[in-house]
Formats: C-alpha cells, structure tokens, sequence
DNA sequence: GTCTATACCTAGATAGAC
DNA sequence: GTCTATCTAGGTATAGAC
C-alpha cells in the first residue's frame, strides 16, 4: 500500500469530483437551489447520497462550488470581450450582448446564477459575482470617459445599473419558457446599454450581427 | 351566543392580525425571510407559535401578505408621483428619486423586497411587483416618446432596465451598514436613469435638492 | 471507496388544556 | 381564542457493512 495516492488514483478521484459538480450544475439549472437536495444530486450524478461527502465536506460546499465554476466562467468570457480589441463604446455593446446571448442559450443557469433563490452562502458569492461584472464594466465606461466617447459620470453607478438592468430584462424570459424574438432583444438591449452610458446615439451603432440600426431586423 | 362575530369581535380580530403583519414586516426586515420563522414572527408579535395559525394557514400565506402590503405601498407610491403634474422626464426622474429614497431609507424591508432570498411564493410575488414597477416606468417612458421629450425605443425594455438598475444600485449600499452620500447618490441615479432612457442631456437636468413634495418628509 | 441505513435537527403544523 | 406540548416531514450528515 502507497503512503500518497498514484496519480492514477488521484486523477479519478478529480474527475468523480468534476462529474460530480457538472451533475450538480444541471440539476440546479433545472430545478433551482431550492430543490437541488442532496439525494437529488447524488441521483443525478449515479451515486448514493453519502458519497457525496467523500468529495465535499457539506452541501454548501458543493453549491458554492458549482456557483463559482459556472459564473467565473460567464466573468472570464464578460472579461475577455470587455477587454478586447476596439474602441470603449463598441467593446461595451459587445459585452452587453455576449452576457445576454449566452444567458438566453442557458437561460436555467443565468436564472439559477442571476436571480434564483439561493442559500446564504451561494447569496454572498452571488454578490461577490456581480461585483465583478461592475467592476469589468465600471473599467470600459472609465476608458469611454477619458478617450471622451463617454459623458463625464460615476462609472461605478453606470456599471450597477448595466449590470441590474441585464439580469433584470433577461429574468422575464428566463422565466417564461417563450422564446420570443431574441435577435430584436439584443438590439434593444444593447440600444439601452449604450444610451446608459450616454454614448452618442448620433454615431453609428455598432454592428450586431447584421445591422439593425433600428432595432427591427 | 349570537350566530356572527360581533362587529367589535371583527375589529378586534383584524387588529390583532394587523398587528401580526407588522411584526412579521418588521422581523422580516430585520433578519430576512430565511430567519423569519414562525417561532420569531409569533415572538416578535407576542403570542404563540401556534396562535399564528389562527389568522393564517400557513406560513406561506402570512409571507405573502407581508409581501403584498409593504410592496403595495411602494407601487402605490411610485404610481402616484410617475402620473402626477410636469412632463414626462421630471415624472420620471422624480419617480427613480422617489423609488431610491424610500428604499434608504428602509434599507432592511428595501432589500427583502427587492433581493433577499425568499420561499417560492414570495418569488412569484415579487416577480408580480416587479412587472408592476415595469409597467409604470413604461408608461411615462412612452409619454414622453410620444411627446418627442425622449427617442424612439422600446418602453418594456427601458423600463425593465430602470427596475433592474434602482435595484441592483440599491442593493450594494443596502447591504452594508454604511450611509454613504445619499444626496450624491441620488444625483447620480437620476442622472443615470435619464441618459438610460435618451432623455436630451442639454436640457436642464430636473431639481434633486430641497422641496420633498413626495415620498416620506 | 462506495453504499445502506439511520441518527438528528430544524421548522411547520396540530391537538387538547385552560 | 390562546397557549403548551407534541407530531411529523424533509433534509443534512454520519456510521458501519461490503
């Protein structure tokens, strides 16, 4: 008997954890936090409800952590575009949109992420979450400003309202199972972002996918 | 023994529920929906656990009246000043000043009426409200649309945004204990909420200081 | 290491005394 | 009508068998 795990060892148990979580992620996607019991967990991942233990010392644990992987994902993507090539006020749109199509292709999780009644743990890692959105839009808004793309105005404010004001819109049709028009939502929600931020309306949209410039494909 | 209550035995009976509701609105202000139990509402209104029953069926039933009255008032309040006197861009910077205020004011009940994790009906309530907030700043939005004060757009949209934004601005400051430059704030926000909804920034920006004509003196 | 069975706790709800 | 005491359900976490 080895005194340390084989690597071997090791890389199943880190897979059975991964697998775990992934289960874990598509129940709360489909159920909410609520209802994502352990035993229902355990079920969806094919193993008994006190193996769960073996991997996470409590349920809180285990949410926290599916929290953090799905929303750091939507964070590093939020960032990398925010971040990216172009002037402030097109990479601003182009956030806008990223967050909210990738929202309206997974609306369970961004509803889950965004708005679902959680427990306190995952709240607080909620909030901790949407000050990293601000944070990356409060950034580019800054940029706006100085390069004067932008009105003069408290970037932090502009980035918590962007911020709201996504989850807000995109909560109704998460909700409702509708799939309504998302080429025309996007547009409009982008329309709103950039008026948020007072970018001039007079120069030229950017480009969504095919030029909309008002809004009506 | 007479066949109906007595008129003085229904008073006494909707006072002491009253009187219920408003501990609960109190405790849930407090400490949230999560830690308002049966045990702290009863408590807190100074009778048994089980005597709550006698005024309400369930938990649940009792949450939802907590909810519907505190978030009534706000409706209510809101409504009146989005469809008082001035032109549609004062009503509405007024209303998101009004909305803010009132919410710093009460920040405990602003917060679990906004945000704070709650059971499933109190979700669905809220979601209700919400729409109801939407509706309003919709309303005003397209007046002033029609009336060419603001650009062309969709009303839900820029409306769902408002909510979302008051809320998620809200809910920072709600949750810490710091006061912070509630004036500045305020500037801020209604200054915010204009360029969101494309109101001319060259027009002069509505009055923020002194004069309380709505919202609590 | 994983499963089965279970202990335990919290919190909503009920029954009968006063 | 209100209180005390209790019942019950649901869900987390643990212990011991395999």
């Amino acid at each position: 008997m080895p005194y340390r795990k084989t690597p071997a060892e090791v890389r199943r148990l880190e897979a059975a954890r991964d697998h775990l979580v992934s289960c874990a992620t598509a129940v709360v996607a489909e159920v909410g936090w609520a209802q994502a019991s352990v035993t229902a967990v355990a079920d969806a991942a094919g193993i008994a409800a006190g193996s769960v233990y073996q991997h996470f010392p409590s349920k809180a644990a285990l949410a926290v952590e599916v929290f953090r992987r799905a929303a750091g994902r939507e964070v590093d993507v939020l960032g990398q575009v925010l971040r990216g090539d172009g002037d402030p006020v097109e990479r601003l749109a182009a956030g806008v949109r990223v967050f909210a199509r990738r929202a309206l292709e997974n609306r369970g999780l961004a509803y889950a992420l965004l708005a679902a009644p959680a427990e306190p743990a995952v709240g607080a890692e909620r909030l901790d979450h949407r000050r990293r959105y601000r944070a990356l839009f409060a950034e580019v808004i800054r940029e706006g400003v100085a390069d004067g793309t932008l009105p003069p105005q408290d970037a932090e404010i502009t980035a918590a309202a962007l911020t709201g004001a996504v989850g807000e819109i995109l909560v109704a049709p998460l909700g409702t199972a509708g799939e309504g028009d998302t080429g025309a939502l996007l547009a409009e929600l982008t329309a709103m972002a950039l008026r948020c931020a007072g970018a001039d309306p007079a120069a030229p949209p950017p480009r969504t996918t095919t030029r909309h410039p008002e809004g009506t494909p």
